[in-house]
DNA sequence: CCTTAATTAGAAATGATTTCTATTTATACC
DNA sequence: GGTATAAATAGAAATCATTTCTAATTAAGG
């Protein structure tokens, strides 16, 4: 958790109440949760909480690499802690079953500079599977 | 054109004049395009296009393959057409520059069978750059 | 403790996409 | 070519996840 905190504030991000639960839940869960899902979890605990807050900082958590965005086939916002060192290049799997989600260290495109005439200027891998527990 | 009228058929999809001219013009183009994009377009050839049969076209021909679902940072739906072999495993990248839209066969990812413990059942992939046209 | 900018709640708006229904059309079969 | 059938279509309306706007609250630094 202290992780994560710290990356808050190096990117001028404060340390708030709502942030700290967001990141709490997330690590608890382990899946990758909608706004709306979010947002429910904390009425438990707090007496108000608004989407727009919800909204701007799941984003503003993503981005600055604290959160993963995460792609789903209903095409709605997802959103998971991103685990993984962060210096390595990585991208996410959802577990179609439980919603956990993993980091996938097995991708070699970032050294590639050119594919197909394009300069790659970026490019993003969502992959689905099974996870270990819901594949027993 | 013809092999992506078979395709139609072979699918169960009539061949009406709306699609056609869908294909026809993403053909032309060679651009991801919005189903807005794509209406205002057809508008100049038909008295009437409904948004409704817009989407509903685009949404089954990507789905038997003819067509390619974009992904975009405004999340969005754009369609494209799939150029590439049917049977060959690939991808898709966007000039962020003029949209157009080539294929990318760089990916093994579909021999891995297990990464990091989930069974992988689909993976996802959109690649973005600059285009040999517009990088001159 | 003060100051300041960031954060937040609440209400309202937004707009891309979907749903619904009646009409039209492509296609298979005779 | 004519007919039957299911698919495709237009138009109007609804949906609803996400964003915008504004005033009140709060975290953080000095
Ligand atoms: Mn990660
Ligand atoms: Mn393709
Ligand atoms: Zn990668
Ligand atoms: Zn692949």
């Amino acid at each position: 958790m202290k992780k994560y905190l710290d990356k808050l504030k190096k990117n001028n991000l404060k340390i708030t109440s709502k942030r700290v639960a967001i990141l709490e839940l997330l690590e608890r869960s382990g899946e990758a949760l909608s706004p709306e899902d979010i947002r429910n979890e904390l009425a438990a605990k707090f007496e108000k909480v608004s989407y727009p807050s919800v909204y701007k900082n799941l984003e503003d958590m993503s981005r600055i690499g604290v959160l993963a965005k995460i792609a789903r086939p209903d095409r709605r916002l997802y959103y998971a802690l991103c685990r993984a060192r962060e210096d390595k290049h990585h991208h996410h799997i959802i577990c179609s079953k439980c919603g956990k989600v993993g980091e996938v260290e097995e991708c070699d495109l970032f050294r590639r500079k050119v594919i197909n005439g394009y300069r790659i200027t970026s490019h993003f891998l969502q992959l689905e599977g099974i996870c270990s527990d819901c594949g027993k």
